[in-house]
DNA sequence: GATTATTGTAACAAAGTATTTCGGGGCATG
DNA sequence: CATGCCCCGAAATACTTTGTTACAATAATC
């Protein structure tokens, strides 16, 4: 089951934007939208962004600005919508470190195949220089290292986790304290939305927990809310 | 002190070739001009080169062939001229590692841009990006030694693998915490596509495991990434 | 406390992966 | 050109991980 890309497109006309969706979503994206960069970051913070393409002309912060900020953060590749024939605003754009650009008015088929090279291009990046800027995160004594996908129990023995599992994990450990839907877990790790009736998040908390809770029967670190989602109780460090 | 970075430019033809060093070099770069393969591995190996411009269009061999050998042994940053609209070559390009691509005809700014933003990523990578071609890797105390193409296990004794074992080895350990999906092993080794069903990789890293794995039936070197592919999670060291 | 909505998990089914066996084919040798 | 050797991958089989279904357990609501 391979994962099916999500992207984000920024872009304040509905117009172009609507078009776009419509498009990529036909070509095997999901597809969010938003119209502004502060937006941008709430979906980027929230989801399980792979792509993110960007129109430099945006109310507010222009798009430029926002590829340089998003530069500083994150490895995500980028794609920049430029209005034709300003060519000093592709050049900059690849200089704030955007991965390609395409010139408004774009052919749908270039910019698709734009993404796709430039996604497959992240994706050949070694771990450490990807959009995850963290190598490994402890809390409560133990120790996930995302670089070897290996978790360390307080006691220094290794816990053999499934690639499922150690998603997952992930997934909880990068948003603690916060509240995450079934959904966006799904999506944060398999890349996938739910159908109704969906329980595959649950087993998986589940069988997670049978392997770090210390009691499964009562969990302290994740714990259920109620119609809300799973909540990730314990304090995470960073290192 | 930063210093001057040094760009090779493969290219058979010398118009193109001498307006490029030309227009290179006066933004900076040390510029040195091969017209084919050979002349290539020449200059890579007697000189510390920092980037390479590569025409896919060469006599002999092709410029893609150059560049997935070049992969399979050093991190050189490869930037791929192509025929414009030629977007097969661009994709095999990328996938063969090459890390862009310019269209030709290409605009000189934007092959500077190009040149400028591959660089500032390679040297962000964990290791940096290296001219001179890789002899010998390091891992978990293993010792891969490209030349002699010889691993030797921690307590220093040979361990005999075939040479396919030996090249999927060689391509894991370059691309070290990542997931590579069976497609990518394949063309990083044999540089074939795969068909449906072809199981082929798996088998030879269940051999590999054999090999080099303690407990070959809970690798921790080679691990298992379900519907993505394999993942190496010991850190490489290169030599 | 009874009722309803929601979550937990066992057990099964489906999908994906590991490993063995076995025969073809390449390659050196005689 | 036969012979032996070894590497490789197809096929068969065994095993693991994952999601679904079903039902039990729990919490919320009345």
């Amino acid at each position: 089951m391979e994962r099916t890309p999500h992207c984000l497109i920024v872009e304040d006309d509905r117009e172009i934007g609507g078009l776009l969706s419509r498009f990529l979503a036909k070509h095997g994206f999901r597809v969010s939208m938003v119209p502004d960069g502060k937006a941008m970051r709430r979906v980027l913070s929230e989801s399980g962004i792979d792509i993110v393409v960007l129109d430099v002309m945006l109310p507010g912060e222009g798009g430029l600005e926002l590829c340089r900020r998003l530069r500083l953060e994150s490895n995500i590749p980028v794609i920049l919508l430029t209005a034709l024939g300003e060519e000093t605003d592709r050049i900059i754009g690849l200089e704030m470190g955007a991965d390609d650009y395409v010139a408004k008015p774009f052919n749908q088929r270039e910019l698709l195949a734009r993404m796709r090279a430039v996604m497959r291009r992240a994706s050949s990046l070694p771990y450490d220089a990807r959009a995850v800027p963290l190598r490994v995160m402890t809390f409560a004594g133990w120790r996930v290292d995302l670089a070897k996908r290996q978790l360390q129990a307080p006691d220094d023995t290794l816990v053999v986790l499934t690639s499922g599992e150690f998603d997952l994990l992930v997934a909880l450990c990068q948003h603690p304290q916060r509240v995450l839907s079934r959904e966006q877990l799904l999506d944060l790790t398999v890349g996938r939305a739910a159908d109704a009736g969906d329980r595959s998040v649950d087993i998986r908390i589940s069988r997670l927990r049978r392997k770090i809770e210390p009691d499964p029967k009562n969990p302290k670190i994740i714990t259920t809310v109620r119609s809300g989602g799973y909540f990730f109780a314990a304090e995470v460090a960073l290192t």
